[in-house]
RNA sequence: GGGGAUGUAGCUCAGUUGGUUAGAGCGCCGCCCUGUCAAGGCGGAGGUCGCGAGUUCGAGUCUCGUCAUUCCCGCCA
């Protein structure tokens, strides 16, 4: 971490210290000055003791000279890694042979004429000096130490000024934060919440907001025209590594806009919060229907920066005698491909990807190698007449050598999903993915509704109050006024036009499956509400946690987040969720079938 | 709910077809050392091989179970 630099203003003087360990730069050789800090490395010569001071601007090396201050040395001596030190000295300049040139420091150092030792440490469990892998689950426990390493504090550092951007640049276009309620009503919708027992009120339970959806667009009927608010959001689902139970939303919301208005605010704002990140791009985004997301990428989140794109090969095949090619296609299905391009791919590899996109829930993978004759090497080609073959070639733009991978199934969607997930593990794979370039996109004219067929009925592919775009008597074909704005393969956010009549908003819960009493208990309020002219609204969420670990080009969610989760929801630092007392569960009116839960 | 991977010294890891006393680097402790900056030299301590069963003459190694971490599927309007 010896490169990292942060320039700070100059600190009020007092007890402790009136300069930053690398505010050092700034001051005259010659100058007594006092640092405080961290001892993060020390090189005991015996006669000569040099230790490397570390606050949050950096590193500066103290010198102890026996003959200098003989007490500041014995008391140096005794330092060990990660002891809290006050130290106070004279900067001199280096000679030429001795200038350290990997810390902005180096030409200097503090000549110590005093040291407070304020705090001893016990051995860390691992190394703060040093960069090297740890597990996350050690570092989790210990984040304190952990962010004294240096790689999450820089994340936190960008993750502060993007806030920061984000409210300078609202503000500017006249957006009010407001803060809404974290205890707020179950609405069972989307996500399971996490719930909060109510003591007062026997019975009752609180939940924590998935998002703030429904207090905006009540905002928005209450006449502030402009909203928005950093947010944190819960959702009691399994995590990933892009997931935490809990994160952090931009949402905003404006009265009296289109979709037009929502999307230039949002470009305004990341164009400024990407620039914060050393990122430039222009205004405005590209644009790209969803049906044509699905159909060239597989995924309405397309990653644009490398191509594999999909093909339909439905009339390739039209004809063809290949069973399984010809039930799919008869049955409405369709078969697709990707070409791969020239990879060496084994038998052993090849099968690995047909398990992989079998757990996509495709039926299996086809594959196929181009030959010099213009034939496939495949197992399915003795199944393909010449002109099916010549055909699908040519329809993938395929060369001699290149390998095509197929899926055929019943549903659009799946075929389409499962070589999505296949298009980005290839890309992964052989490393297609240019290093420091972003793609954004708008993902737009979405549907509505899709039909889920464990239910039986129709869902929101959004949620049940963007406004619909088409005829609401025709659900399979009623369009949403939703967009999603996507980086690099990443939902980065999603909003709407929303609902704002009473009418449309009942026929919308209608097409659900959800009644009227339904939706009086559930959503009442804002059913109401719509009642006394609520202006046509719209807004958008960005999740923040997301952003910036792009922006960062973190791994991990984890890793721009101080105190983040584990893979089951646990606080490895905290012990979170841990058991209480009995009397506290009596206190909330409820019984827990669990065995106790100590720790 | 399902599948994969990982678990050996404080940390990061190695450990062959099951075979004597489980190793390395870093860290830690002690001594030496006045220009290092991943300081150096010499010496030393440190292990419930995640946990529990089983197979075997013998298990870090094989089997089953379990726990933890992690990645993915389902889930996440």
């Amino acid at each position: 971490m010896n490169d990292r630099h942060e320039v700070l203003g100059q600190p009020r003087k007092n007890a402790y210290r009136d300069t930053w360990a690398t505010g050092a730069i700034e001051q005259p050789i010659g100058k007594e000055i006092q640092v405080s800090g961290w001892a993060h490395r020390r090189r005991d010569h015996g006669g000569l003791v040099f230790i490397d001071l570390r606050d949050r601007s950096g590193i500066i090396q103290i010198v102890f000279h026996p003959d200098v201050a003989a007490a500041a040395h014995e008391a140096a001596g005794t330092l060990r890694a990660e002891d809290v030190i006050s130290v106070k000295g004279k900067l001199i300049k280096r000679d030429e042979a001795v200038v350290n040139l990997a810390i902005p420091t180096g030409h200097l150092e503090l000549q110590a004429s005093e040291i407070e030792i304020l705090a001893r440490s016990e051995t860390p469990p691992f190394q703060v000096d040093e960069d090297g892998h740890v597990d996350e689950a050690l570092r989790l426990k210990h984040r304190y130490l952990d962010l004294r390493r240096g790689t999450i504090t820089p994340n936190l550092k960008l993750r502060h000024r993007v806030t920061q951007t984000i409210r300078r640049v609202l503000d500017e276009h006249d957006f009010l934060e407001v803060e809404t309620p974290n205890l707020t009503r179950p609405t069972p919708e989307g996500a399971r919440d996490y719930l909060v027992p109510s003591r007062v009120k026997p019975g009752g339970w609180y939940a924590l907001p998935q998002s703030p959806q429904l207090y905006k667009q009540l905002l928005m009927v209450g006449g502030l025209e402009r909203y928005f608010q950093i947010a944190r959001c819960f959702r009691d689902e399994d995590l990933r590594a892009d997931r935490q139970p809990e994160f952090t939303q931009l949402d905003l919301e404006m009265s009296f806009v289109e979709e037009e208005d929502v999307i230039a605010i949002t470009e305004a704002v990341l164009k400024e919060v990407l620039a914060d990140a050393g990122i430039f791009v222009e205004t405005p985004f590209q644009r790209m229907c969803y049906d044509e997301a699905m159909g060239r990428f597989g995924k309405d989140a397309p990653d644009l920066r490398y191509g594999l794109e999909i093909q339909n090969l439905d009339e390739v095949f039209a004809a063809s005698e290949f069973k399984v090619f010809n039930s799919v296609l008869t049955g409405g299905g369709t078969v697709r491909a990707i070409n791969a391009g020239k990879r060496e791919l084994s038998r052993a590899d090849l099968d690995e990807l047909t398990e992989f996109v079998k757990g996509h829930g495709a039926g299996g993978l086809v594959w196929a190698f181009v030959e010099e004759d213009g034939g496939w090497r495949s197992p399915i080609a003795k199944f393909l007449s010449a002109e099916e073959i010549a055909a699908a070639t040519a329809a993938m733009g395929a060369e001699v050598g290149d390998v095509i991978l197929a899926v055929a199934d019943a549903k659009k969607n799946t075929a389409a999903g499962a070589l999505g997930a296949l298009r980005e593990r290839l890309a992964r794979q052989f490393d297609l993915i240019p290093f420091g370039e972003h793609r954004l996109v708008w993902i737009v004219k979405f549907p509505m509704l899709e039909f889920d067929d464990d239910a039986q009925a129709w869902t929101p592919l959004h949620h049940p109050f963007t406004a619909p775009d088409g005829d609401l008597n025709d659900p399979a074909n009623l369009g949403s006024r939703a967009y999603d704005i996507v980086m690099d393969g990443w939902e980065i956010g999603g909003g709407s036009i929303r609902i704002n009549t009473v009418e449309v908003q009942e026929k919308i819960l209608d097409i659900i499956g959800i009644d009227r009493a339904e939706a009086e208990e559930r959503f009442g309020f804002l059913l109401e509400a719509l009642k006394y002219g609520a202006p046509p609204h719209g807004g958008l969420a960005i999740g923040l946690d997301r952003l910036v670990t792009l922006l960062a080009g973190a791994e991990s969610i984890r890793d721009v987040i101080a105190f983040p989760k584990s893979a089951t929801g646990a606080d490895p630092l905290t012990g979170a969720p841990a058991g209480v007392d009995e009397q506290q569960i009596r206190d909330l009116h409820i019984v827990s079938t669990a065995p106790r839960t100590d720790d």
